[in-house]
DNA sequence: ACAGTTTCCCGTAAATGC
DNA sequence: TGCATTTACGGGAAACTG
């Protein structure tokens, strides 16, 4: 017996979102002999709960039982697929809330469990079988949070079931984690992250150091703790929750490095793919990396990075000659989903332009690092003009920058 | 007795979304004598249906009874609120779901009875009443039909209930019509439409007559038929239900008269108040009177206008001095509320520029007609720069067109 | 007051039903 | 099949609650 599992939000399976539906399906792989009798299976959400700890409580609101059925597709085995199931919270239990202690919702394990019976030859059998965890949301603002669980579980344990997992949740190998971070990449750009990338990524968690790959990385560093901010690393090094103490000590980065990281992998799927695809995005580089780079290139040689402290953010940063002779590098506002709507990013590459008082405007991107011309990089992703609004003549937008 | 609404869309009373919390307030405005027992009040969704037609039948799924309360705003009469009320529609009644006809759903009118019974010596009294007509629906998308409903049925009725008004439903002057669509502007800007607004919008919904006030528009007329198209009369007049076999002769406009000035309404709300506060927007100027108006102003003049072909949309439409030198009207691609949400409007025209090849970007508009210079009439609309974010230089848009 | 969490519901997209 | 209508649910914001 065995669970696959469809989600409801398919990059991010084994969380279920209450009042949303979702999709499961138990195979029996057993070959019954004779079946000409029908093999009903039930649900139960969290059969058995920790004993222990308090959980918020689930239930599914929908039905519940479902007959299994021969299945087409494989080798005629039995399997039931239950469609359109449902959680809701059980609210008040025992007529008290209590409290829940240290651990978040998107900590908390859960179970579906799978029951059913049968007769043969006079003995009662009893089946049984269980998800995997999952986690439990009420809104996808928290699906970054619950994804985070899912893959550190499935990262440090082979066990199919441990609630308490997060109570104590052991620590990573960078080797390890490196190796999921580059996978949830691969995952829906058919390609992972290069070895500068994952550099980068382990400098920001890590801090430098000779070797990466022993470093161990604690799951509230991972998912808790506030980035590392370049210019007061001490101070933001707190969990979220001391933050408004720290808060007007140092302005920005109020998510941890997961978040970070999971809204660029939501900007790169919903608005850069084709470029990400195209190794357009060197994307992570942290500063000192990008001062290296480009410093000795000509003027108009840009990457494109993401914001360390924009949240879902790309900016590029490009090589412009200063008055003093010298190279001087600048870095546009990042542009985050919001803005990429409007304008795709592949266009406002190719149109960005910045007025300097007096000045034609400019568009200061010219070679994309290390040295390609812009066009030859981007022009398979250019959008081509709309097509004609007659009466009207079509209007779009100019990507602009003010230089003093 | 008495009904005052509290609707769930304020700018939209008298319309209930299914699923979605809605508060009623029942008021007794006899004065009881010695009022020391409880007055039970029960709310009834459709207590009486109309015996012959067949509606959607709705219930209410949430508590429907409450206990009347002294209220103590007003002169200490009884009243009760009732809040988070919820609409469910029953599904198949009677097991048969039968046709409903040639209503649409917006059409259909409902009510909401409130019942109390109490005993004052020794007599036994009913208290009975009952909502003005409401319409129910399942989409926000449907409000604007509904709301063309309720407008109607009390623009022509004083009846207090009337389920079947649709079935034949009466037609309208235009001098009752101009009059309530302009309050509908006044509801929320705080002032009406003037007299050559109401024109032009009499013109596209009559066209040209001596008088438009003693005219008659049916209901059809004004929010089920097509929107007259200038190219084409005859054929777009046509109901909307006919419309694929006209697709295929006329481009664009599968709209109503009403729709289209609904989808104008929300895009004043959401994205130009000010502006149209400060009567810069003359917005409704057929192309006939905006020919006349601007074919003898200077080169750089331009008026605002809401676009007749795309919903919700606004476009300027200035003079430029043609290489003839006999005057051009240009008028830019309607910017919808997707657009506007990128970069407002006030700023939009402030910084639009059109290119034309070999030349130097220009904004063509100068002077808002009559002849007012721009920034005298929208200086104080503009959105000063955004704040720095630093390291960053910030970036926005300038709206473009190319021309030729 | 406040942060974590849930609820609410618009608005788009997809599904459903007639 | 096509349109009218409903359902689904992401996403932002408000409400809730210890």
């Amino acid at each position: 017996e065995k669970q696959p599992w469809m989600p409801t939000h398919p990059q991010k399976p084994l969380i279920i979102k209450t009042g949303v539906q979702f999709t499961t399906k138990v195979r029996l792989l057993v070959k019954l002999p004779e079946v000409d009798y029908q093999l009903k299976v039930k649900t139960i959400f969290d059969k058995y709960l920790p004993p222990g700890r308090v959980h918020r409580q689930f239930f599914i609101l929908t039905s519940t039982t479902k007959v299994m059925d021969v299945e087409e597709s494989s080798n005629g085995c039995l399997s039931v697929e239950f469609r359109h199931l449902q959680l809701k919270e059980k609210k008040y239990v025992n007529g008290t809330k209590v409290n829940e202690g240290p651990l978040s919702v998107t900590e908390e394990l859960h179970s579906l469990s799978f029951e059913a019976q049968f007769n043969i030859q006079g003995i009662n059998i009893d089946l049984e079988t269980c998800s995997f965890p999952l986690v439990v949301i009420s809104n996808v603002s928290q699906l970054t949070g619950g994804w985070a669980s899912i893959m550190w579980y499935n990262m440090l344990t082979d066990e199919p079931r441990n609630p308490d997992f997060f109570a104590s949740p052991p620590r990573a190998s960078w080797g390890q984690l490196s190796e999921v971070l580059s996978w949830q990449f691969s995952t829906f750009t058919g390609q992972g992250l290069n070895r500068e990338q994952l550099c980068m990524l382990g400098e920001k968690l890590m801090g430098q150091q000779a070797s990466h790959n022993e470093c161990q990385v604690s799951w509230s560093k991972f998912c808790k703790l506030l980035v590392e901010s370049f210019s007061n690393k001490k101070i933001t090094s707190l969990p979220l929750n001391l933050l408004p103490v720290v808060k007007e000590n140092i302005p920005g980065k109020p998510f941890s490095f997961w978040m970070w990281l999971d809204f660029i992998l939501e900007l790169i799927k919903k608005h850069l793919l084709p470029i990400w695809n195209d190794n357009c995005i060197m994307g992570f580089v942290s500063k000192e990396t990008e001062r290296a780079c480009l410093k000795d290139k000509e003027p108009g040689t840009f990457l494109l990075r993401f914001s360390e402290s924009h949240l879902g953010g790309i900016t590029f940063t490009w090589v412009k000659q200063s008055d003093s002779g010298e190279a001087k590098l600048i870095s546009v506002e990042p542009y985050t989903k919001s803005r990429l709507s409007a304008l795709p990013f592949a266009n406002i590459i190719r149109d960005y332009k910045v007025i300097t008082d007096g000045e034609v405007p400019e568009n200061p991107l010219k070679f994309l690092y290390p040295g390609i011309p812009k066009d030859e990089s981007f022009r398979r992703h250019y959008n081509s003009p709309q097509s004609k609004v007659f009466p009207y003549i079509s209007a779009t937008w100019i990507p602009i920058s003010t230089l003093q």
